[in-house]
DNA sequence: TGTACATCAGTGAACGCGCGTTCACTGATGTAC
DNA sequence: TGTACATCAGTGAACGCGCGTTCACTGATGTAC
């Protein structure tokens, strides 16, 4: 049953790109190597074709993962220049829609789990939220890069908790609300960011 | 070896706080009953005595770890008044000691985890939640009882956040960077709040 | 109040189960001539 | 280019281990008279 080198390169992109999605839903250590597996429509034991162990796995899906976000931030602000592309990309981030699926973002649903990973997978998470903050302080126009960035570390990390906490509030009207007062004071710290 | 009504009930609560610990510490799927146990001094065969299972010990030591975070934000406030109490509590939460302590707050350090519990965890979580966000309304003077709950809402997601980024990122001065932002917005967030 | 028995907190070992990982096997792909 | 052999992606079963949970047992506490 030998692959070619081309549909095995495939499989190993379709099994780190799985695994992402499946750690987003279960959680790391709630997400197994067969669960994994067979979302990706394959059995275990080919597992340890394409990689070391499940830790390897885990520092590549979360590369998966981050990659996945920033797709989806970028969208969020393509077409709207300067400031309105950061707005756009909060409401877009603090909807509904994002608490109510499974989440793009690692840092919400593996947050507390990333704290307890080895460094290979923190500096990985590192790197994606660096990538993160200069996506956002890149359109932060007026004040200086320095500024811009420090602003968007605060912009990512009230994005991040905010959604952490409405979606482990089971109370939907509470929930929501804690995204809209979220959105309403970053819509201003935004436009008020000092010029 | 019956022990006294007592004894027992004591022994009862020394095992939700030790939990309430150990989870904050390992996560709740990385900590099994044997651990807890055995940090408790006991041998994991007792445990079912008290408990009916581990999900029940979960969600009691929840409620463990949100009065030791109340008990923390409070003690940050006493002796300021207003907005002082506030700053105060923003000030020690986002410190660098909280950050590389065993966290008193379950928000960051079991986060992702919690979001994937049943809903008696979650809203036993939500009221900590709820409660957390009176303690710091109320000294948010000059404004009314609803916006200062609908600011209180944010500052406490921005804490939430801010630290759960401070402490997987594994570059000390980036995860120091990112608190000393997050302090600095929200000084001037509570500063400011609408009078 | 004192005595006899029932209760049950805690121990230590065992249970079944699911996990990460390994392995023998298959057969299509890659390679050497 | 064609052929013969080596390689290895994927399967399905098995491995050891740690987990949550159960259980027989012990002996001090609680209770009934």
């Amino acid at each position: 049953m030998r692959k070619s080198k081309d549909e095995t390169a495939r499989t190993r992109r379709h099994i780190v790109d799985t695994a992402a999605v499946e750690f987003r839903r279960g959680g790391i250590a709630g997400t197994g190597v067969a669960d994994i597996m067979g979302a990706a429509g394959l059995t275990q034991g080919g597992f340890y074709r394409h990689f070391d162990s499940k830790d390897a796995l885990v520092q590549e899906s979360l590369g998966s993962s981050m990659d996945a976000l920033r797709a989806t931030i970028e969208e969020s602000m393509t077409g709207r220049s300067g400031r309105a592309g950061v707005l756009a990309a909060i409401d877009d981030y603090l909807s509904v829609e994002h608490r109510d699926s499974t989440s793009p973002c690692p840092f919400v649903s593996l947050g507390s789990e990333l704290a307890r990973e080895d460094s290979a997978v923190r500096d990985a998470a590192t790197a994606g939220l660096r990538r993160l903050a200069e996506l956002i302080a890149r359109q932060l126009t007026g004040v200086s890069p320095g500024a811009a960035k420090n602003k968007a570390l605060v912009i990512v990390s009230t994005m991040i908790g905010a959604m952490t906490v409405a979606r482990l509030v089971p109370d939907r009207a509470l929930s929501t609300l804690i995204l809209a007062q979220a959105r309403k004071s970053l819509a201003e710290q935004v436009r008020q960011a000092a010029p």
